[in-house]
RNA sequence: GGGCGUUUAGCUCAGUUGGCUAGAGCAUCUCGUUUACACCGAGAGGGUCGGGGGUUCGAGUCCCUCAACGCCCA
């Protein structure tokens, strides 16, 4: 491509348009697969990033976006470094998530998905699933995220299926999955399993029901308190501490339960935490009595446990009282309750004891209710079969411990195997350091983990299950079985571990449950002897097995992600994966939210290290911030309040987002983004109208109006995502936007013009191809930007390295701004278009800084990259820039020059100074732009002005400097500087003596105010004693210039 | 209840081991369309760093305490 420079130049409109440059420069990339991962190397460094994957539920918002743009800064950066980069896309099928969408989706078209049918359901949903992922991928692309494209997986893919079903035959193998009849949190409306952390605590306004309980000898009764009085159906004993007073006369007494009339025991249990009217809000509201309901409380079931205690639940899986579930024996009384929803039955029941006297008292209560957070409705606990996977053993619970920084955290607890030196202990590392806490104590606390889920939506657990009496079952399994306690089993030798499979076994009462877990088919291939996976499931559904309808957990196939994507365990089956697992794994690093530390760092932690002995995932983790909306409150897919990326690429362009994302990134703030509105009909922006939604969140009402022509309404985001509005051609949906991202516009601008007015510049005094400048033959002003260029660079590597995104972007803008732009640029017009040199080192320095830019800002310095290539500029001796015909794979700039034999950045802070107290005094005095002023200066200004070499002439509009004239011109304003009066003539009008007094006079007295503090400082003993002695030289050096700045424009003041 | 975080200019936020004469962007005010940019340039005003106490020669920064807000875990 030949261009001549002023083709360029004039070829660049005068501002930067994102929606023009923006698809062409994404199709150079995609056509190029600039983004490919190259094999490192020897020499090469390795820098790797997975995605977190994007929920296919719905297209991404901010939150997600702001995720993307630190990862694409970091790979962008790191790719430019030279380091072989890869940055792994996908997307997670999120279970629960897509199915609770897709079957709210269908019953608004009044389609039942227990109707439709498991197949038919999944086909749908696969569909969404179709449909979102290419959303998400093309906001992605939208927003310039540089990934390897062509590596997208998703946690369904044949690849990921793979990991999925290997892992947990793995971990089924080696004892760490089991089958139990535990309390699961139960969310009644979605019918499934949760995990703990899938439970949110949400304070309610509920009461205290104090219940009469009578005694069966007819003793009198006892008085319970609960929050469910509903749950009393499945009562199985009332509990008093054994401390309480009352309790050895009640010992061996037992209670008639009223309405089901069952007789349970009273038994003595610390648990019971007695009354007390001065102690904490438990101890005031307690009785002393505590029903026991080992079916329906976490506690109770504890309890019933140390009791034996019968467990008898009362609900069925959608929450009503159930009499097909355990609950046997009804009673008359107790069948009209039967049927009802948990609510009617609390209300009800509350009714049923009050119309019997047996109601003492009812007061409010608020207390903390665990709800889903998916279905938003209170957990139910229940009673249910569920697998977990035993990550309270050490090989995962201690291995993730283990893995911390022990500079980041306090000692492990005891029960933890030390660290040991083999390879991922200790290598985790959080930034902020402050997380480190929050995944250690999650660790400390943590449960085994339920990961069976009754969707249909996710990979199906490979197990197939049958039950036979102990007496039909394989004699060689029973015999095994003999002496077993407890049900979480045994792993047996038989004919189906022979093929391949694993086998589980426990006893339930006088029955056999036999679990049989079923590996792919590329696992199968490489166990000697093994079936084929078809025959095999064909053999066990034969022999009466079905296999497991529940799916896995989510987190499961989350957690094996940087492993699945890369290929494990199998990489030889897919030969794209190949040497990805050694070169990438662990990653360098994972950009996540708060959140995600429970969800998903650790189990990717305990996976990765279980699965690849030891090695950690990634090395470091970096927290970022939540974007809030304007009122606070978390940007989320559930709440509706998210905007949309492509709403703001398309007010604003993708850089913009991009900058003003990356630059507000810090170590401890969220992000708040008020949230304007686009009207459709007038092109106007306007802050929405809000309202409160039932939750008490503000959001923006569904439809608004045109604020210049209230005739006009449209849809908001908002009402298109909960689907209070359906958009038409007269009520459009609007488009969001945020003043937040005028900075990052503004930016964008600056630099296209920046490189623009460079354009228009180079390669005017000739051919300077061959030309190679070295820094100590330029003039002062190529120096310092050389000088500048030189530290940024070493600021910009240091900051991202650090992950101090904020400090990068400051760096930046201020490089690019303030000293490229305001300085150097305005200083070089005079001299550019004769002298070669300077053309050199201008075309250098916007060629580095389009580098340095490169990384937040991709588009706009990829769009000037062609014409800055086009033109002719030499090299600057000491700046390596080696180019490719893209900057997304050029180099980052290589700086290594000296500052020179003088110190110019001391020398242009000076020029700095002077020049903007010549400035002040210009706008004050109201000087014209053109109108150039005299200056009246002594030897050492004047000196320091010629060091400057025009730059103070051209940059404060001086026509001339004369020495030696102490004499005042008339209508002279003086200014003081270092201690000397600068005179400054040639002023339009003859100063007013009154605003120059003024004037003279509020600088005298700043700077008395200054020479107090200074001696104050120096006069206290204190401090000349304590404080470092070039901290108390450098004040002196401060007190003095201040001293002789006030003396300097004191005589000014008298000469008026 | 336990833990973490926040409170600095009208707004949104920086301020890394205490040395600051407290910064930036936006907004405001004054001036300016000189062919890179009005998505611009020059200049100006604006803060007793949430309240109170303490440590120190010195506190926005460390400690204690109170208040408000937010998040995480029970």
């Amino acid at each position: 491509m030949t261009m001549s420079s002023a083709d360029s130049a004039t070829s660049l409109a005068s501002t930067y348009d994102p929606a023009i440059s923006e698809p062409e420069i994404r199709r150079r990339w995609d056509e190029a697969h600039a983004f490919a991962a190259t094999a490192p190397t020897n020499g090469t460094n390795t820098y790797s990033i997975v995605i977190p994957p994007p929920n296919v539920t719905a297209a991404l918002h901010l939150g997600h976006a702001l995720n993307n743009a630190l990862q694409d800064v970091l790979v962008r950066y790191h790719r430019m470094r030279g380091d072989a980069t890869l940055w792994m896309p996908g997307t997670d099928h999120a279970g629960i998530a897509t199915q609770t969408v897709v079957e709210k989706r269908l019953l608004a078209d009044g389609v039942k998905r227990l109707d439709m049918g498991r197949e038919a359901f999944v086909e749908k949903t696969q569909e969404w699933k179709d449909e979102y992922e290419e959303v998400i991928l093309d906001q992605m692309k939208e927003m310039g995220a540089s990934c390897d494209w062509d590596r997208t997986r998703f946690t369904m893919d044949e690849m990921c299926a793979t990991a999925v079903r290997h892992a947990f035959y793995t971990l089924f193998s080696d004892g760490l999955i089991y089958r139990g009849k535990r309390l699961v949190n139960w969310d009644p409306v979605t019918r499934t399993a949760l995990a703990d952390d899938e439970v949110e605590s949400e304070e309610v306004d509920g009461h205290m029901w104090y219940l009469r309980y009578p005694l069966s000898d007819g003793s009198g009764h006892l008085t319970v308190a609960t929050t469910r009085p509903e749950t009393m159906l499945g009562d199985t004993a009332v509990a008093v501490n054994p401390s309480d007073p009352r309790a050895e006369g009640l010992r061996g007494k037992s209670v008639r339960l009223p309405i089901v009339d069952r007789v349970i025991p009273i038994v003595e249990d610390d648990y019971v935490v007695m009354t007390d009217p001065e102690g904490d809000t438990k101890a005031q509201y307690a009785t002393g009595f505590l029903k026991v309901t080992p079916a329906h409380d976490p506690n109770d079931w504890e309890i019933g446990l140390r009791h034996d205690l019968d467990i008898i639940n009362v609900m069925a899986p959608d929450g009503s009282i159930s009499a097909d579930h355990g609950f046997d024996e009804v009673s008359e009384q107790a069948r009209i309750f039967v049927g009802l929803d948990r609510d009617e039955a609390r209300t009800q029941i509350v009714s049923w004891f009050e119309d019997n006297d047996l109601l003492e008292e009812v007061r409010p209560y608020s207390h903390s209710v665990g709800h889903s957070y998916r279905s938003h409705v209170p957990i139910e606990p229940y009673l249910s079969d569920q697998w977990y996977v035993a990550v309270t053993d050490d090989r995962l619970r201690g291995s993730a411990l283990r893995s911390q920084d022990p500079k980041q955290v306090p000692p492990m607890p005891k029960d933890v195997a030390p660290r040991s030196g083999i390879e991922g202990d200790g290598g985790l590392r959080f930034n902020p350091s402050r997380y480190a806490r929050t995944f250690q104590s999650w660790h400390e606390g943590i449960r085994d983990w339920c990961i069976s889920r009754q969707l249909w939506w996710g990979h199906q657990i490979p197990v197939w299950t049958r039950t036979l009496s102990s007496a039909d079952a394989d004699t060689h399994v029973a015999d095994a079985l003999v002496g077993i306690d407890g049900d979480n089993g045994l792993l047996v030798e038989s004919e189906w571990t022979r093929c391949g499979a694993a086998h589980l076994a426990r006893t339930i009462g006088d029955e056999i449950s036999e679990s049989v877990c079923v590996p792919p088919q590329a696992t199968l291939n490489r166990i000697d002897g093994a079936s084929d996976e078809i025959d095999l499931v064909a053999r066990l559904e034969t022999a009466g097995f079905t296999r497991d309808p529940d799916v896995l957990d989510t987190w499961f196939s989350s957690g094996l992600w940087p492993m699945s994507t890369m290929g494990w365990p199998f990489p030889e089956d897919f030969p794209e994966t190949a040497g990805l697992l050694d070169s990438f794994n662990p990653t360098s690093v994972l950009l996540t939210a708060r959140e995600i530390i429970t969800l998903w760092v650790s189990r990717m932690v305990m996976f990765n290290r279980y699965f690849l002995d030891g090695r950690l995932p990634f090395d470091d983790t970096f927290i970022h911030a939540m974007i809030q909306d304007g009122h606070g409150q978390k940007m989320s897919k559930s709440l509706g309040n998210g905007v949309d990326p492509r709403d703001i690429i398309h007010s604003h362009g993708a850089d913009a987002m991009r900058f003003a994302l990356v630059s507000m990134t810090t170590d401890t703030q969220d992000v708040r983004m008020p949230v304007d509105v686009v009207c459709p009909h007038t092109g106007e922006s306007f802050e929405p109208e809000f309202i409160t939604t039932n939750s008490g969140h503000r959001v923006a009402a569904p439809i608004q109006t045109s604020p210049s022509d209230p005739s006009k309404k449209m849809v908001s985001a908002y009402g298109l995502a909960v689907g209070a509005a359906e958009p038409t051609a007269e009520i459009p949906l609007a488009r969001n936007t945020s003043a937040k991202f005028d900075l990052g516009r503004n930016f964008a601008n600056k630099v296209w013009n920046t490189v623009r007015f460079g354009l228009g510049r180079l390669g005017k005094a000739g051919d300077t191809a061959a030309t190679t400048v070295d820094p100590a033959d330029c003039r002062f002003i190529d120096r310092w930007i050389l000088s500048r260029l030189a530290i940024t660079v070493k600021e910009l590597e240091d900051a991202l390295d650090r992950y101090q995104f904020n400090t990068y972007m400051d760096t930046l803008y201020d490089f690019v701004w303030h000293d490229v732009s305001d300085r150097y640029l305005e200083a070089v017009k005079p001299t550019i278009d004769d002298d070669a040199n300077q053309q050199v080192v201008l075309g250098v320095v916007l060629d580095a800084t389009l580098r340095l830019i490169h990384p937040v800002c991709p588009f706009v310095t990829e769009a000037l990259w062609p014409h800055l290539r086009a033109t002719v500029y030499g090299q600057v001796r000491g700046i390596a820039l080696e180019a490719t015909d893209l900057a997304a794979t050029s180099a980052w700039p290589c700086v290594e020059i000296g500052t020179g034999p003088d110190d110019v950045l001391d020398t242009f802070e000076r020029a700095d100074t002077l020049t903007g107290l010549v400035r002040s005094v210009r706008s004050e005095r109201d000087v014209k732009p053109r109108q150039q002023v005299t200056l009246h200066v002594d030897e050492a200004v004047a000196s320091l002005i010629e060091s400057a070499q025009g730059f103070v002439e051209t940059l404060a509009g001086i026509g001339e400097v004369v020495t030696g004239n102490s004499t005042a011109p008339a209508g002279a304003s003086v200014l003081a500087f270092e201690g000397s009066q600068v005179l400054m003539s040639g002023l339009v009008d003859a100063a007013d003596l009154d605003t120059e007094r003024e004037r003279l006079g509020k600088l005298i007295s700043g700077l008395t105010g200054q020479v107090e503090g200074f001696n104050n400082k120096l006069s206290n003993r204190g401090y000349l004693d304590n404080a470092p002695p070039e901290l108390v030289e450098e004040t002196r050096g401060l007190l003095a210039a201040a001293e002789a700045d006030l003396a300097a424009a004191s005589a000014a003041l008298d000469n008026l």
